[in-house]
DNA sequence: CATGAATGAGTGTTCATTCAT
DNA sequence: GATGAATGAACACTCATTCAT
C-alpha cells in the first residue's frame, strides 16, 4: 500500500508541473504560453512534461480540474467550521474578498473560459471534469450550507460574483490607476452586499 | 482622380480587413488568429494585410482605435437626440443592454485587455491611442451628458457596467444553458439600476 | 530627330536608377538589395524601376555594362592624350591608382563576378555585353596604346592588377586597421611596378 | 554512458551541418543559401539546425571560426615538421599553392568579409572569433617559425599572398578560359616568390 | 521516469513582380 | 512613363511532439 519512491517522485514532478503552469499560463496565456517555458519553471524538461501529461491541452485542463478541486474543497472546509448561517455567509464573504488578491488564479479561469469557448471540442471533457469534481466533493452536500437554491436566480447571482471578480481584477491587473487594489475590494464588497439579500446577513 | 480612385481602392481594402480581423479576432483570439485566415476572410491577400497594417499587432490596434471611436461616435449620436436626463439615461441603459447582442465585439474588448496586460509594450500605444480618441470625440462634452462627474465612485460604476457586461457575455457564450439570453439581458438591467441611483431615473 | 521631353525624361529616370543601383547593391550586394531601397535612392517608385527594367538582374546587368563602358570610355581618353609609351604607362598606373579610391565600383565588380559565377544563365548574356562593348569602344584600338600583346602572360598580369586592386580595397573596407588608405595605394603601385617590366617604364 | 551517446550523436549533427553549411554558403552565398537547403545537405532537418545553431548567421559565424581554425591548425603541424626556415618557407609555398585547389574555402572566405563589411555588428564577434583562434593555436609561436616579424610590410604582404589567391580563385572559377588551373598555380608561385624576398628562399 | 536531440508542420514577414489607374 | 496597391511565392524561425537513450 505503502507509495514507493518512484511513484512519490512522479507526483513530485507532476505537482511542479503544475505549479508551473499556474504560473505560465496565467502570465502568458494559453497559446503562447511555451512548454519549454513552463518545464524550465518547474526546474524539470520538456521530456518530464511528456511522462506526466499527454499533450499541452492535457496539461491545461489537468490544472483546471485540480484548481476547481482545491477552490471548492478550500472553501467547504472553511464553511463546515460555522454552525450557523450568517457565519457562514461571512465566511463566504471574506473568501470571496480575499480571491481577488490571487490575480494568477483569477486569470487563469478566464483563460480557461476562453479556451473552452474556442475549443468546442474541449466542452465535453470540461462536462466530465466538472461532474467529478462535484461527486468527490459532495457538492450537494456544500450547497446546503448556503442559502442558494437551486431555483430563484441564485444561480445567476453566484455567476455575477464571479463575473465582478473576474472582472475587476482584470481591471486592476490592467490599470491599476483605474481602480486600486483597495477600490477593488471595496467594489467586491458592494457586490456582494447587493447580491445577497440583507435579511440573510442578518448581524453585519 | 487616378490617386482618389487608389485611395478609395485602398480604403476599401483597408475597412474589408478590419471587419474580417474583427471577426477572426473575436472567434480565435490574438495568438491563435492567422493572418492567413483574416486575408481570406477578407478576400484579400496577406499581401494586401502587409500593405495596411506594419504587423498582426499593428492590425490589432487600429482595430481597437476603430472599435472604441465607433462606440462612442455612436453612443453620443442617441444621447444628443434627448434633451433631458431622464431621456439620456433611459437611451444610456438600452445602449447598454443592447451592446450585449454583439458578442464579437465584447469578446474582442476582452482580447484586447488581456493582450495590453501581456504585452507591456503596447501600453504606451494604447494610451496615445485614448488619449487620440477623447480629443476627436469630445469626450468630456459627452460627459456632460450624463451624471457622471469625475468624482464619487461613478468611474468605479462605469467600470463594473462594463465588467458585468463582458462577464455575462463570455459566460453566456461559454454555456448558454447556465445563462440565457433573456436571462443576461434581465441581468444587465438589473446591474445598471443597481448602480445608477433610482433619483437619477425618475420616471421608471 | 530632337530627342523630345519624353524621352529626356525617360532616359534621365534611367540614369537616376542606375546610379542608385551602383550605391545599394554596393551597400548591400545583389541579393540582400531592395528594389524599394533603390527605387527611393533613386528619387522615383518602384513603378519607374519596372518601366525602364525587366527584372532586378536585368538592373543589375545593365549596370555592369554601363560601369564598364565608362570605365574603359575614360581610360581611352586619358590615353589618348599622351602621345609616347612611357606617358600611357604613367597614365594608366595613375588610373590604376585612382580606381582605389571608389570603393563603390570595385566592390560591384566583385558583386558581377561572383554574381555570374553563381548563375550560370547569365553568363552568355555577359558575354554579349563583353563583346558589344569592346566592339564599341574599339578595344583593340586601346590595346595598341600600352605594350599588351595577345602573347606573353600579359593578359595574366591585368587580371593580377585587377585582383590586387579588388583585393586591396575590399581588405580596406573590412579593417582599415590592417591596411590603410595610404598602405593601400602604396602598395598597389608596388604590384604595378612589379607587373609593368621596367624596361617599358623606361624614364620613371 | 547515456549522455555519451547523445553528446556524440550531437557533435556528429553538428559536424555535418557544418560541412553541409560550408557546401551551400560557397555554393550560393550568404543571402541566397537556404537553410532548407543545408538541412538536407546534411541529411537532417531545419529542426535539427536550430537544435545546434541560434540563426544562420550563427552558423556562418561558426563555419568561419571552425575554418579559420583547422586552417592555422593545418599549417602549424606541416611547418613544425621543418627544421630550418629553408625548408619551412618552402612548405609555406606548398601549402599556398595548395589551396588554390580548395574552390570552396577560398569563396567562403571572400563570402566572410563581404558578409562582415556589411553587417558591422557582426565584427565584434569576428574579433572575438579571431582572439580565440590565435589564443587556442598560440598564433606567436606559430609566427615564430617564419620570417615574418610585425615591423617592415610582411602583414601587408601576407594580405597580397590571401588577396592574389582568392581573385585568382574566383577568376578562374568565373572564367577559365581567362586563367586555367596551371596558370593559377605558376602565378601564384609568381606571386609568392615575388612577395618572399629571395634571401630568404636561400636555395631555391 | 526523465533527458534532450531531432522532427516537421505551421506562421509571420519580406519582397520581386503585376496591374489597374 | 509612372504610381502604388495587391499578389503570392519564398523563407527564417518557432514549438508541440516524438523517440532513442
Amino acid at each position: 500500500m505503502a507509495v514507493n519512491k518512484h511513484q512519490q517522485k512522479s507526483e513530485a514532478t507532476r505537482r511542479k508541473l503544475l505549479e508551473a503552469a499556474l504560473r505560465i499560463f496565467a502570465r502568458d496565456g494559453f497559446e503562447a504560453a511555451r512548454l519549454e517555458d513552463i518545464a524550465k519553471e518547474s526546474g524539470h524538461t520538456r521530456g518530464a512534461f511528456y511522462a506526466n501529461f499527454d499533450t499541452k491541452e492535457d496539461l491545461f485542463l489537468a490544472l483546471l480540474e485540480q484548481q476547481a478541486t482545491e477552490r471548492l474543497e478550500q472553501l467547504r472546509r472553511l464553511l463546515e467550521k460555522n454552525d450557523n448561517m450568517a457565519a457562514r455567509l461571512e465566511t463566504l464573504r471574506s473568501f470571496y474578498l480575499a480571491r481577488a488578491k490571487d490575480r494568477q488564479k483569477i486569470l487563469l479561469t478566464l483563460e480557461f473560459k476562453l479556451f473552452a469557448l474556442r475549443h468546442p471540442h474541449v466542452r465535453a471533457r470540461l462536462v466530465g471534469a466538472h461532474r467529478r469534481i462535484r461527486a468527490s466533493l459532495n457538492y450537494d452536500e456544500l450547497k446546503k450550507l448556503l442559502p442558494f437554491g437551486p431555483g430563484s436566480n441564485n444561480e445567476i447571482d453566484k455567476l455575477l460574483f464571479e463575473v465582478v471578480l473576474v472582472g475587476l481584477v482584470l481591471e486592476h491587473a490592467y490599470d491599476p490607476k483605474r481602480i486600486s487594489a483597495q477600490q477593488m475590494t471595496k467594489t467586491l464588497g458592494r457586490a456582494f452586499d447587493w447580491l445577497i439579500p440583507a435579511a440573510h446577513v442578518a448581524e453585519r
